[in-house]
RNA sequence: GGGAGCAUAGCUCAGCUGGGAGAGCACAUGCCUUACAAGCAUGGGGUCACAGGUUCGAGCCCUGUUGUUCCCACCA
């Protein structure tokens, strides 16, 4: 950066070449500092298939945000990134690939089918981490790690081995939600209840021995190919005479048993239940009680099968149609009744999900559960913002067994052999060669892969080389602040947790700090379908990195969906821009500064102490708030401090030394610039990262970067609370001027005599050169009474002084009257609210003394500006 | 059926442990003041959803009401 800056920041100048400048430097790695204390992320790893969208974007700036602060304070920081092989996603996009060449896998058999995959990955897989690239992410990218590499398999295989052995995982034929279009099982969280408009159709089930019937209610008639049963409660009378009866299965024409159990509920619809075991959660439930049959009669693909009859072949809508049009003709049909309910469907494809039979393996949650509960109510991890915690311990509490497998061939492949001798099942580390009980060569592996979340769930240990004992799990594990939006706590950061408890002993993390979702400026998700997605590459191309960061943490907390609006992006850039001038500002008047330190405290004039106080507060205030990742409020105070207090304050404050003669307060007026300019760019670049370190760059600086530069410090020697309290009381009298001068229409370039009477003289004295530069005065004089002739006088009343400018014609006696009658009014309100609230004995008693104290002055300081707008009144009535 | 969030300026939202009602954008007026017109100065604009309660004091805590969003749940 020359010294020749252009007027408008250029992000795309400057992000790429810093980026390379740290990346190539190696900061992103932990430093090697052995005394340091380790802070590690581990980034949710985004999908192979995935493209980069705005909840990466939010994701990543948290993160990066809070590793750049850490790392700033001296930790050994850590950033894992990595990608997910994600399952059926990947899987879908090859076989679409395949597809325009009119094939399936199967025409390609598993082999060669997982070749495409890895090619495919290979060829996309960094697609994504170029992309975060793009975010400024300061991971660790040489430790990037992906799922389906040598590692995380090991890690896969023991997992699931050493569960096994623990009687944690087995294999059993269970309802299980499946998906026909995918063709495979799914666990509960994959999948999404909607709901749906629809029909109960209520049918007609005739009583075998001719004595009467029953009724019972559907919304899936197809399923009744399948029933076996019929229920009713066994405490309803009207159904007594018929518990141990059989009726006719229309359509079907076989008898099935009436049987009685508490699962049916005497006040809903009938009170009778059809029974259809394999696909139905609760029929099976019900079904085991009672030993009804169990019949599936739909096929992988949603067909219906041959236990179907005439209507085997037929897709499950179809047949749907079909049976209720049978029904219908041949009398059973009583009813039809339009009925809205929740239908599952496939949170991959939306398509409708079939609670079918199927045997499929589960891990046991309930004693996983308990442990993972225990370390989230004992505060070893805590939810940010809290009320999370109260919605994982819901799920977790009522956790049901997890089906992990699915009937893929992208993923980690089950370790288990079935003999086809003995039909044991052999489970693991190594491959098998034969049976472990027979011993058998006869044996063949489960086709089946894991659920990706299986592989994931382990992603904070399985990253730092577990199940090997290393010296960076050791270091670096468990790890500390999670950070991930809250629609992944179920599919994710739960298994994580007791995964981590289950396998290391340790919960992965003490922080799971949650965020919300981006949606758009009307508020609705970002979704391909909707095509509202709005692409964070084209903001960073059109506003800068830095813009695009700073849109996700301001004006955001904790746990909270924000709208994204293309136009605060617009008001972040314009901030960079400010930043930049201001620095610019700085730096034009470098060639002035000797060093950049600060100057000796008693070389400090009032405006530089302000500043310094000011700035020592903030950096107070927002370390705290970084602490306690309240990264929103931290950036807004920030945000505020570079804005008003250095830009449209102190910059000003500074000019009339800069532009006067004495180099001696001239180089003082400097280094104070440069010195807060240092330390607010240090404040901003966990959150602006770019320009923070290209300017930092170009100022005088010890240290090679800003992004291994040290954070801030609260230092008690620079607050200066009576120049604070001084210079307040000019800035005020500044304030007060310009808005009378706005308020009759003065323009900037009049400028006007000023004449102040104050108790304190020094305090105005000294500020002459504000009030001149800034307040429009042409000459300040400092008055021991009140002027003689008020005629043609504006006066302008503060609590410390009365301020006069003769302003001739412009003023008008009676209204400046009026004005003052006005001012007086309120504050002579505000006087008594504030007195009320003194006199008053219980406050006065039980407020704490700070506040009570704080009362008092501002009682002190209202009545003296009463005083003085009386006087002023007093004066004006002589006209 | 259970649980949670939200309701603050025209719009979108902050407001941390109770003591000043705020920001960005929009709006109005005046300014090309030698860092910045992507800017400067000044201003208008709010019954903090409603009703109670606790407290010296409530946007914030408690109870209830209304509206709204979301999550969980096997009622055929």
């Amino acid at each position: 950066m020359s010294r020749e800056l252009p007027k408008v920041y250029e992000p795309q100048q400057v992000e790429n070449r810093i980026y390379e400048m740290w990346e190539s430097k190696g900061y992103f790695r932990p430093g090697n500092k052995p005394d340091a204390k380790p802070f590690t992320i581990v980034m949710p790893p985004p999908n192979v298939t995935g493209q980069l969208h705005m909840g990466h974007a939010m994701d990543a700036t948290l993160q990066d945000t809070l590793i750049r602060f850490k790392r700033m304070q001296g930790y050994n920081t850590l950033w894992i990134p990595g990608v997910d092989h994600a399952g059926i996603a990947t899987q879908i996009k090859v076989e679409e690939e395949l597809r325009k060449d009119g094939l399936t896998r199967y025409d390609l058999g598993r082999e060669k089918f997982l070749e495409k995959v890895w090619d495919w990955k290979h060829k996309y897989g960094n697609r994504i981490v170029e992309q975060q690239k793009k975010l400024g992410a300061s991971c660790d990218w040489e430790r990037a790690r992906f799922t389906m590499d040598e590692g995380c398999s090991n890690a896969v295989r023991e997992v699931f081995v050493s569960l096994y052995e623990k009687g944690l995982i087995y294999k059993g034929s269970r309802i299980i939600n499946w998906c026909p279009h995918c063709v495979t099982a799914l666990s509960d969280a994959e999948v999404e209840y909607v709901d749906k408009p629809g029909h109960l159709w209520h049918i007609r089930y005739p009583l075998a021995d001719g004595s009467g019937e029953v009724v019972v209610a559907t919304t899936r008639p197809e399923t009744m190919l399948g029933d076996t049963g019929v229920c009713v409660n066994p405490n309803d009378t009207r159904y007594t005479d018929i518990v141990g009866k059989n009726v006719i299965l229309p359509l079907v024409n076989k008898q099935i048993p009436v049987v009685a159990d508490d699962y049916a509920e005497m006040d809903f619809g009938t009170g009778c239940v059809k029974m259809t075991p394999a696909h139905d959660p609760n029929d099976f439930e019900v079904g085991l009680r009672h030993n009804l049959e169990v019949i599936r009669v739909l096929d992988d693909n949603g067909v219906v099968n041959a236990f179907g009859g005439k209507y085997e072949g037929m897709d499950r809508y179809e047949a749907r149609k079909a049976i209720v049009a049978d029904l219908a003709e041949q009398g059973y049909l009583v009813e039809t009744e339009d009925y809205s309910h929740n239908v599952g469907t496939c949170y991959r494809c939306h398509n409708d999900v079939e609670p079918i039979i199927s045997a499929q393996w589960f891990v046991k949650m309930k004693p996983l559960a308990e442990e993972a509960i225990r370390v989230v109510k004992e505060g070893q991890t805590k939810f940010v913002p809290d009320r999370f915690s109260k919605t994982y311990l819901n799920w977790m509490e009522n956790v049901r067994d997890w089906c992990i497998s699915r009937q893929l061939w992208w993923g980690h492949q089950i370790p288990a052999w079935t003999c086809e001798e003995c039909g044991h099942i052999t489970v693991s580390r190594q491959d098998a060669c034969c049976c472990e009980k027979c011993g058998s060569t006869k044996i063949e592996r489960d086709p089946d892969v894991l659920d990706t979340w299986f592989s994931s769930a382990l992603w904070p240990f399985e990253t730092l080389g577990w199940p090997e004992k290393t010296d960076e799990l050791d270091y670096f594990y468990p790890t500390d602040v999670l950070v991930t939006g809250y629609d992944i706590i179920f599919f994710w950061v739960a298994r994580m947790i007791f995964s981590g408890c289950e396998h290391t002993g340790k919960t992965p993390f003490h922080t799971v700090l949650i965020h919300g979702l981006v949606r758009d400026d009307k508020g609705r998700k970002m979704s391909k379908s909707l095509g509202n997605g709005i692409d964070p590459l084209e903001m960073i191309e059109k506003y800068g990195c830095d813009a695009l960061r700073m849109n996700m943490v301001t004006g955001n907390s904790p746990g909270n969906d924000m709208r994204f609006y293309v136009e605060r992006c617009e008001a972040m850039r314009n901030f960079a821009n400010k930043l930049w001038n201001a620095s610019r500002y700085v730096m034009m008047n470098l060639a002035e500064a000797e060093e950049n330190t600060l100057p000796a405290i008693d070389k400090l004039e009032i405006a530089d102490k302000w500043v310094l106080s000011k700035l020592n507060t903030l950096i107070a205030e927002v370390t705290e708030n970084l602490e306690k990742y309240e990264l929103g409020v931290a950036i807004q105070k920030v945000y505020d401090f570079v804005w008003d207090t250095y830009c449209d304050w102190y910059i000003e404050l500074t000019k009339a030394r800069l532009y006067a003669e004495d180099p001696e307060r001239k180089q003082t007026a400097i280094r104070v610039l440069v010195y807060v300019l240092d330390q607010m760019l240090r404040l901003l670049h966990p959150f602006m990262p770019f320009i923070t370190e290209e300017i930092w760059q170009s100022i005088p600086h010890t240290g090679d970067a800003l992004i291994v530069a040290q954070w801030p410090e609260y230092r008690e020697e620079l607050s200066f609370k009576a120049e604070c309290e001084q210079m307040e009381s000019v800035m005020e009298a500044i304030r007060a001027i310009r808005n009378r001068r706005a308020e009759m229409n003065v323009p900037p370039s009049k400028k006007a005599a000023l004449f102040v009477l104050t108790a304190k003289p020094q305090v105005f004295t000294e500020g002459e050169g504000f009030l001149e530069r800034l307040a429009y005065a042409e000459t300040v004089s400092m008055l021991d009474a009140e002027p003689a002739n008020l005629d043609g006088m504006v006066t302008i009343t503060t609590a410390d002084a009365k301020l006069y400018i003769p302003m001739g014609q412009l003023v008008d006696v009676a209204k400046e009257l009026e004005r003052i009658e006005k001012e007086l009014d309120k504050a002579r309100k505000n006087l008594a609210g504030i007195e009320a609230k003194l006199s008053n004995e219980n406050f006065t008693a039980r407020a704490p003394q700070n506040v009570v104290e704080a009362e008092r002055q501002k009682a002190a300081k209202a009545r003296d500006l009463i005083t003085q707008l009386e006087e002023s009144e007093a004066a004006l009535k002589k006209i």
